[in-house]
DNA sequence: TTGAAAGCGCTAACAT
DNA sequence: ATGTTAGCGCTTTCAA
């Protein structure tokens, strides 16, 4: 069995409080202070971190829940909070809920009862009313990338809205006018945010907005595949696009090569998401980012500081919602029709 | 303060040993079932599993180190896995060590002291002396897509070499003599198992390996799009090209749009991972693709074993080593040179 | 079947 | 600065 600090304190001849006090940084004589460490050395002591758990009611683990893992966008983000947490001693327990809204309750529960200090999710579900449990219980609950109406607490969004509108401003200082759009499904928070903002982008350049230039896709490859396809034999006219997430960008881009349109000449781009394929396209793809790095520090920014001020009980701050700037990768598939 | 199983004994005026009993699936009296679980509810007592933790020495935590966590094929194996040990009450704690060696070890400490039952990992490190702490410790540890001679503990593989040898040959098959490979970094178990699949394999046919149609790249997506443009530049007698990873095969097919190669009359091309992709690109690829849902499976499965043969102490059975096939997609970027 | 009591490894209050 | 002691919430003998 392993040696617990009983263990240490029989071998220096200490108090057990010693010992405890010596690993929560407590004054120490520097003669002990030795004893114990050589104490340590020989017994390969290690804290046991669940009777310290259960001791002092914080189990130091945070749980995440998201809907997909092997979603970049996700995985990216929990990357990011999973280090930041780890090297201030938190442990990410991490709940995949494959965007099922049962699922996704279940979680929460599971995680309750492992008694996490802390929640970080995602929420697949538009009601957040499982929630209120670990609200009640005084415990941090971080909401990422999808806002809640009825639910208080803090929030890291992007400004879904801004980017799309902004990216479809490009296009039209750029000139064009026939401008079409990938959104992706209606009940998607997110997508239905950039389809609002291409909608105004639209209306505050007196453009009007066309029903065969907006084609919904699913947020998959072959959603955007698919739905360039559409675009193309629809609109003749049409000389711009803006796909609204990466794997749709990805199936568009795939499309336009084979249908053999060339970007920009004949048609121009915009997409969304992961640089890395921006910058691999040929030629370049102008893209709008989401600063996912950014997106998980401060969610594990704000869930530490929660953290920290625990001992206030109510008084913990009025809840936070951060949102954050989205970025604009220039590329070359934007063709200027004129000056700007 | 939330209740405990104290305070459903005295609401029922049952002993302690008999509210636990009901919770480990003890005969307890029909009158007093009911009594408890009207206890349970009114009191919303929900069991304290890290005080159960701590006095049954397991925490039902399964530790699961990785390199990348916004890797997709690392993404679809964790989240095979996490959803069966969670099916079975265990919980999953992740840490990405972001393919470094002393990451990598500080996360097996760290999973350590937070006591896991087990641990599951993707070894960036070739030397795996640190995992010598939890087989000592009895709790098993499950190695997945790597092997470690000097460490004796299970092991899910795929069987990399194969997979690349049936690829290169299939070209062969359908006549190709001039064949690339874009082959990964050399330090990289898989990448070499590939490699030496594809050596194998133009050996076994005779066929002479030359230096000038092997080009290695990062496993990025511009690392294939920079060894598709040297192959085809040094190689003009070159019929077809096997890609080894899925990012590198992106990169591939974006190259071979850029040179306006017509795949597969000008060149054919099979490449790795992602169903999705291939399925999307045009023409479609024929890629080797990696049953990553059977490996999480195959995981889960040995470690539920493991967990479960754990008072056996010793005799607990030889370490394994699972090999999984690879699957074969076929697309359309393989042209026949002659019949087979 | 049920109850009483000991103790898992640790922290924290109190006393020294 | 250090030692003593009492639990944290649970499981698990051992008796009844």
């Amino acid at each position: 069995m392993a040696a617990t600090m009983k263990d240490i304190a029989k071998a220096t001849g200490l108090g057990l409080a010693t010992i405890s006090s010596y690993f929560n940084g407590g004054n120490v004589r520097e003669k002990n202070r030795i004893k114990i460490e050589q104490a340590i050395e020989e017994l390969h002591f290690e804290v046991n971190e669940v009777a310290r758990g259960l001791k002092t009611n914080r189990t130091k683990i945070i749980g995440i829940i998201i809907p997909e893992l092997n979603n970049i966008f996700c995985a990216e983000i929990i990357t990011e909070v999973e280090d930041i947490l780890r090297s201030k001693g938190y442990a990410a327990m991490i709940c995949d809920c494959r965007t099922d809204e049962k699922r996704e309750e279940e979680a929460v529960e599971f995680l309750y009862h492992r008694r996490v200090d802390g929640l970080i999710i995602m929420p697949t579900g538009r009601n957040g009313e499982y929630l209120r449990k670990f609200i009640r219980a005084g415990k941090p609950v971080v909401l990422v990338d999808r806002k809640m109406k009825q639910i208080d607490c803090d929030c890291v969004l992007v400004d879904n809205k801004g980017a799309a509108k902004s990216a479809v401003e490009r296009l039209i200082t750029a000139g064009h006018t026939k401008i079409g759009m990938i959104a992706g499904p209606e009940d998607v928070y997110t997508a239905e945010e950039r389809f609002r903002g291409y909608v105004l982008a639209l209306q505050e350049a007196d453009l009007t907005v066309e029903d065969s230039l907006i084609v919904r896709g699913d947020y998959t490859i072959s959603g955007g595949t698919a739905a360039m396809r559409k675009l193309v034999e629809d609109n003749p006219d049409m000389t711009a696009v803006f796909v609204s997430n990466y794997e749709m960008t990805m199936g568009a881009v795939i499309e336009v090569n084979e249908l053999d349109v060339k970007i920009p000449e004949e048609l121009s781009l915009i997409g969304f998401d992961n640089e890395e394929f921006a910058k691999a396209s040929i030629p370049r793809l102008s893209i709008v980012t989401q600063p996912t790095g950014e997106i998980g520090r401060q969610v594990a920014g704000i869930m530490l500081q929660r953290l920290g001020m625990g001992s206030t009980e109510s008084e913990t701050g009025e809840p936070e919602t951060r949102k954050l700037a989205t970025c604009f990768l220039e590329g070359n598939s934007v063709k200027k029709l004129r000056d700007s």
